[in-house]
DNA sequence: TCGTTAAAG
DNA sequence: TTTTCTTTAACGA
């Protein structure tokens, strides 16, 4: 109808896929513990419950959401299976794995295709997600033709643009071949969203959940996205909408209900994004804000390599008085944080130029604030040294740096008053180590060989922490199975106390000792593991 | 280079 | 809707 007037530029539509597993955290949980298959999960970071299982959320009827207390779980459903997720160990490794076998799969579908090799970029988003641009890989097997194509999946909306659609339906068949291959190599399920933009690739990939996939045809989008709450649109978020909320209420508008809202107040000519760019006192944000709100999205998919551009650990807590207290939980965070930075270096070769330290105090509310200083020398070469002895000693020079950091910018020391209720260290700036083997020419290879061929048991012997007689971890890799089938861990993740095994009992326990929390001596709560245990202050005065 | 803010899952 | 733990990007200084 109106299609020739529109004039769709076919040559430069895109064709993006986005994926998403499935309630990541608690499919990797459940993965190495096939028992729980068909039991109500859901995975706990402190007190609240961060994933859950589909299991979890058909018995609890809606209860069980995003960050909902444990307390809250349990009422609504009394079977329900804690499993401590406050080690992101495993979760960090699936993926990598799903990163693999996606890069694998997809070097091979463009080595068939026989018309030379071309990169085809995917950007994380987060552990369980990633865009994947297949417009090159689309572009090709449209032009090597050959089977019919069709569409694989749910579709939504419509279009009038025959290349469009054709394109999309290459991709459809791309995404379900590709799910159907991670699932196969990684045991993990996932959704896909396929439309010519990260955007509605992303409206789509929620559309039907879960373990399948949608194709957003985008001839309605524009009236689509202008009917929903603009917070649902990815890249509007909290902050943009308190600022034009604000706005509104100046201006005597109703409060914020729609994307078409904003389109109105601010327009989409020149005019109008000169006074949004003035809401949000920023040009770029304001242009891509209007763009969203209309159902456009020209945002390119950035591939994101395989390693991470920083790492950090962090820890929050009610409440942190005692210099002790504090060299403790730095403690813990420089181990954490050791671990992975000796992984870092046997994968990638490289090492972190930068330190942050960050922290919180009471009455600060919700607001961190980090320091920066050069990463010390002696971390860095002992983070590339193999051994346990180099393990240890490169976790005492990180809590001595941090530590260093917190008395030096925060004031935090044994003769000071403070309350802190967060600690973070991280490690940043990496510098790719061209001199050594271990760089590029190897690092591919480790990362794939590292994943791909594992097949049984791979997971737990692959990233086993420096064996230190530091700090007796009570969140191993891989903890003894529970004694009863309706207590999945054994120890108050708080005070580390054995817990009954009556699920309502250990509950109950959980939110009491989480509310008295931080102000008993955690040194002394956790007595099984006491005599064992490395202590920080001995250890920095014989240093 | 440092530090903050915002966004995402 | 501030509760968990992480990662990234952009921006101002």
């Amino acid at each position: 109808m109106s299609a020739a007037r529109k004039r769709p530029r076919a040559s430069q539509s895109r064709a993006i896929l986005a994926l998403d597993l499935d309630c990541f955290y608690a499919q990797v949980a459940i993965r190495s513990r096939p028992h729980l298959a068909n039991r109500p999960v859901v995975i706990l970071q402190k007190h609240l419950c961060v994933t859950s299982n589909y299991v979890a959320r058909r018995l609890a009827h809606g209860a069980v959401q995003k960050m909902t207390p444990v307390s809250t779980a349990l009422k609504a459903c009394p079977d329900i299976v804690c499993i401590d997720g406050s080690d992101l160990t495993p979760f960090r490794e699936a993926n990598a794995e799903v990163l693999a076998v996606i890069r694998a799969w997809l070097h091979a579908k463009v080595t068939e295709l026989g018309v030379g090799s071309f990169p085809i970029p995917c950007q994380k988003l987060g552990f369980d997600e990633v865009f994947i641009d297949v417009s090159r890989l689309v572009a090709e097997q449209v032009t090597a033709g050959g089977r019919p194509w069709e569409f694989q999946g749910h579709i939504f909306g419509r279009t009038d643009d025959d290349a469009s659609r054709r394109a999309l339906m290459v991709a459809s068949q791309l995404a379900s071949e590709l799910r159907k291959e991670i699932t196969l190599r990684t045991k993990l399920t996932l959704c896909a969203g396929i439309s010519e933009s990260k955007l509605l690739a992303k409206l789509a990939v929620n559309m039907n959940k879960p373990n399948d996939q949608t194709i957003f045809l985008s001839g309605d989008a524009a009236q689509y996205i202008a009917g929903r709450h603009p917070r649902s649109l990815p890249g509007f978020g909290y902050a943009v909408e308190g600022k034009i909320s604000a706005w509104a209420k100046r201006n005597g508008k109703e409060d914020i209900k729609t994307a078409a809202d904003v389109v109105q107040w601010f327009g989409d000519g020149k005019k109008g994004f000169a006074s949004l760019a003035k809401v949000l006192d920023n040009d770029d944000q304001a242009r891509k804000i209007l763009e969203l709100c209309q159902g456009t999205d020209t945002s390119p998919v950035i591939e994101s390599g395989d390693a991470p551009k920083s790492l950090t650990s962090m820890d929050s807590f009610r409440s942190c008085t005692k210099i002790e207290d504090a060299e403790r939980r730095v403690t813990i965070r420089a181990k954490d944080m050791v671990t992975r930075l000796r992984r870092d270096w046997e994968l990638y070769g490289r090492r972190p130029k930068t330190l942050t330290v960050g922290f919180r105090f009471r009455g600060d509310g919700y607001h961190a604030t980090m320091r920066a200083i050069p990463m010390p020398q002696e971390i860095v070469s002992l983070c590339s040294s193999k051994g346990a002895d180099a393990a240890d000693r490169s976790i005492i020079a990180l809590s001595r740096a941090a530590l260093f950091v917190l008395k030096d910018h925060a004031g935090v020391s044994a003769s000071s008053t403070f309350d802190m209720t967060l600690i973070s260290i991280g490690a940043s700036a990496f510098t790719e180590n061209k001199t050594e083997k271990n760089a590029t020419s190897t690092k591919k290879e480790t990362v794939a060989s590292f994943f791909a061929p594992k097949e049984g048991k791979g997971m737990s012997s692959v990233c086993r922490p420096p064996n230190g007689r530091l700090l007796q971890n009570r969140s191993s890799p891989n903890p003894r199975r529970p004694l009863s089938p309706n207590a999945s861990f054994s120890r108050c993740p708080i005070c580390n106390e054995v817990l009954s095994s009556l699920l309502a009992k250990a509950s109950l326990h959980v939110d009491q000792c989480l509310r008295r929390s931080e102000t008993v001596s955690p040194a002394r709560k956790r007595s099984k593991t006491a005599s064992n245990t490395f202590r920080v202050d001995t250890f920095f005065q014989r240093k």
